[in-house]
DNA sequence: ACCAATTCCGAGTAAATTACTTTACTTTCA
DNA sequence: TGAAAGTAAAGTAATTTACTCGGAATTGGT
């Protein structure tokens, strides 16, 4: 029940993004940096990212990358079906599968991965990089305190 | 995000041993028959579940697997964790991973690793083999309203 | 006592997937 | 015009998955 790194490091990299939001675009070869990621490997997962209109590209020197949309406007649920594929513990509650599994008997397990497809979309779509980015503001305070 | 088919075929094998409680022990052939599942393959799967205490076997002739505890007493989550490991999306939210990661400043994704982990623990902890069983008997009930 | 039905155990393996790297472009700013 | 960037497609090593295989141990029935 993991993701791949598709997805951590995806999160990872288009957080970094949402907190550069509206200093013009940012080139992955500093993402990389700071989330220490092969820069080459990241290359592919904002490719798949940007077809997919979560992030634009600025080509060219001085280019680089920015959120498509505000980070209030951009769930977690959405990276992750991105680059993952459909959120699906087992492969017959998939949203592009149509067809029943010619178990019918069996398939009261189906029930379960389809509640369990449910809470993990839930969870994933109400979280925003937004709410990501105020998280990380309230723990910098917690921080501070101990330093008082 | 994909169960392997390790929890997928554990839930299906055992879910069928607690259709048959209380009938004595159940034949493994039977059970992969049933569930069109590789015979070998679930003698795997059964040695793990029985080593973790949740079904028991009786061996030789006339021998087989029976649940070790009543199907209300056993939950998916115990199932899937025995044969999927710890349910973590990412691995440094596991349970039995205690060091924090290196990159303390980017680590906010871990929040939400951590909340896909408590939401996915909650839902598998609250359904057990009873709970599937009626579930089967409900839908065997509206199947049956089809033909009358 | 023996045989067949069963679990138990460890090792082996082919295919698929993952997490990359590599190479060769194209575009754009200064 | 050259360096800094994104774009694209192919290649690859390591790992994991989903098995198979061989055989030993156990037990009920005849």
């Amino acid at each position: 029940m993991r993701l791949s790194t598709r997805g951590h490091y995806g999160l990872k990299a288009i957080y970094d993004l949402a907190l550069h939001y509206g200093e013009g675009p940012v080139p992955i070869s500093e993402i990389a940096r700071r989330q220490m990621i092969s820069e080459p490997y990241l290359e592919q997962l904002f490719s798949v990212l940007r077809k997919a209109g979560l992030i634009k590209s600025v080509r060219g020197a001085q280019g680089g990358y920015l959120l498509n949309r505000l980070p209030e406007e951009i769930t977690v649920g959405e990276i992750v079906r991105v680059l993952e594929g459909p959120i699906a513990p087992v492969e017959c509650v998939s949203e592009n599968v149509k067809e029943a599994c010619d178990q019918a008997d069996a398939c009261i397990s189906r029930v379960v991965w389809a509640k369990v497809r449910d809470a993990l979309n839930k969870v994933l779509d109400s979280i925003t990089l937004k709410d990501m980015i105020e998280e990380a503001k309230k723990n910098q305070n917690q921080n501070l305190m101990y330093y008082i």
